[in-house]
DNA sequence: GTATTTTTTGAACAATGTTCAGATAATTTT
DNA sequence: AAAATTATCTGAACATTGTTCAAAAAATAC
């Protein structure tokens, strides 16, 4: 029955796990220390690599974990604004994802923040996570290109992901200016609704 | 008569930001380590800190000169697609963005991955060039939107940028998978395009 | 109850950016 | 030209990191 030691490994990844989110969330990515994770949960810093391999792997489960919330938090702002118009819908999604990244900016960055060393890939359920993110689009934009191939609509979902994406950064990162919130869903709100009529 | 020491000073401060240009081109902003600068420059590490108050200020200095090598290359995207109308002028801005981030992706990415320590803003210099790159974009946008204010076609340029941007990143990421350029092209056309003709 | 295996511990290691007292070099003054 | 002053350079030392590892402790197996 080693069951036991599995379990205790899980409760101490979990415990990680939690107290890397808390500290992501609170003071950001570059702020994140083996030694204060070790005092959080009360376990001697070598402890930890008994959990994870890295860091990098503690920070990439905190990171997924985000990426879930995301997804449920773009689900409810489908239901909030329920729409047969793909380009509402598309619209929604857009607003979902700024208030997403609004409220929760330490950890929405710290996914894109985050660097792998050179040479190691994504895990496989990270990679899961986003294409779920990427379906949300997809649908939608499946209905305004009716004739267009699955790779089509994968490639267009993408760029209009990562366009509303690059917006939702680069004024998060204050490069903007203090616009308000409003002003700056007016912004989401034009580029993707040209987006949907020029397809 | 100082002028020489204020000379010789400049000289290693050019020598280090030539060093730092170097390798971050070659290995990435993460690979750039005091210790390798002195030692390419032929200084004490102690030295950088004479000519630098900071590594920061340093790669602030090479993504500066970064940014000027931006400009021009815009500069000459335009001057090679000389066209009167607007949104052409636009997409080849977009590629010519695009083409700047293949050809020099550690320097470019640099620029973007690099962040200030908490508190620190970037200097007046940087600023300016940053104002710069949306200049190129806000001419050809102002013609599109002729009874826009000058606020309004600031922040729609710098959406626009941000779009672009959000685009050519994730694509340089990896994340599109191996779409090749002229595909990127096409998506970034398709969006330009469409925003245009949206305002 | 003993033997084996795993985990935990925290000191030690390596790699960073940064500092600083002393040595060196340049500049100014006399 | 020599002395005095000032700036600079040096590289060892420091503080902070992630990570490792031998020894101790704990858990598990027999």
């Amino acid at each position: 029955m080693s069951d036991k030691r599995e379990e205790r490994r899980e409760r101490l990844r979990q415990s990680l796990e939690l107290a890397g989110h808390k500290r992501i969330g609170e003071s950001g990515l570059a702020a994140l220390r083996a030694r204060d994770l070790a005092q959080d949960v009360g376990c001697a810093v070598g402890a930890i690599y008994n959990a994870f391999d890295d860091l990098d792997a503690l920070i990439l489960a905190v990171n997924q974990r985000t990426l879930v919330s995301l997804n449920d938090a773009l689900e409810k702002g489908e239901a909030r604004n329920p729409s047969s118009d793909a380009a509402d819908r598309l619209v929604a999604l857009a607003h979902a994802y700024c208030d997403f990244a609004t409220v929760h900016p330490n950890h929405w960055r710290a996914v894109f923040e985050h660097r792998l060393p050179e040479g190691r890939s994504l895990p496989a359920p990270f990679g899961e996570a986003l294409e779920a993110l990427f379906r949300h689009i997809t649908e939608p934009l499946a209905a305004l290109m009716p004739r267009a191939s699955d790779e089509a609509l994968a490639l267009r979902s993408r760029t209009l992901f990562a366009a509303v994406h690059g917006i939702v950064a680069l004024w998060l990162e204050g490069r903007f200016g203090d616009a308000g919130a409003e002003t700056i869903h007016d912004e989401l709100a034009a580029l993707v609704r040209a987006y949907a009529e020029g397809v």
